[in-house]
DNA sequence: GAAAGCACTATCTTTTTGGTAAGTAAAGGG
DNA sequence: CCCTTTACTTACCAAAAAGATAGTGCTTTC
């Protein structure tokens, strides 16, 4: 059987792998929130409304080890730090226009 | 704000709707491979290896409630039954096209 | 006559997720 | 001086999801 490995986990397929980026509970919601540029924490905490500050800062840690997300800080106080999708990060947008699309339709 | 909402559930974009379908642990596995035809339980199950009945039974329940599939019983000894894809859930297949896509990039 | 196949369900344990609250450091405003 | 702002982290507890394992009822195969 053929498989795919991503910063050490083994998929047996590349659906797989992708749903082990964009699935979980709030994953997808903050790539998608950055389609468009780079947001501040709090931005993107309010945008997601029911998303708190530990969950948001967990998500966002992974995301950033997984090359989805860049951080940068500037060295501010109160501190700034602006995060925002990476190349293979932007690649993901497609997935995320289809998704829109199914998601309107599927309430009509 | 504008919300959209499925089974008695509110989402406050088409996207987090989407997501709640294909997103957690199963459930874009399950519809994933059922994208070519029917298969029985016991087919799916040895596709994704390592779920479980459990899991299995609980992910195409919820899945046959939200009319992502069929569920077609013949009445035979031993049982069996098909799953399929309804027109709701087949339109759901140009997202995992993509995901295959951006799956197969980020392995290189 | 034991074992395997089928599509489940029931029960239990473990893991993950979520919720709340508190703490940090330094600047700016009243 | 005290409060607010910002982007976090840590601790603790509760709830939800996932996982492991066993059992069911009936038939066909070894």
């Amino acid at each position: 059987m053929k498989t795919y490995q991503l910063n050490g986990t083994i998929y047996y397929c590349p659906v797989d792998l992708t749903l082990s980026v964009i699935g979980g509970r709030w994953q997808g919601l903050v790539i998608y929130s950055l389609r468009e540029k780079a947001k501040r924490f709090n931005e993107i905490k309010r945008e997601l409304v029911t998303i708190n500050d530990k969950m948001l800062s967990q998500t966002l840690k992974k995301l950033v080890e997984q090359e989805i997300l860049n951080r940068k800080s500037y060295n501010e106080i109160p501190p700034k730090v602006e995060y925002s999708l990476t190349e293979k990060g932007k690649k993901l947008l497609p997935i995320f226009t289809q998704m829109e699309k199914w998601g309107k339709e599927a309430v009509l």
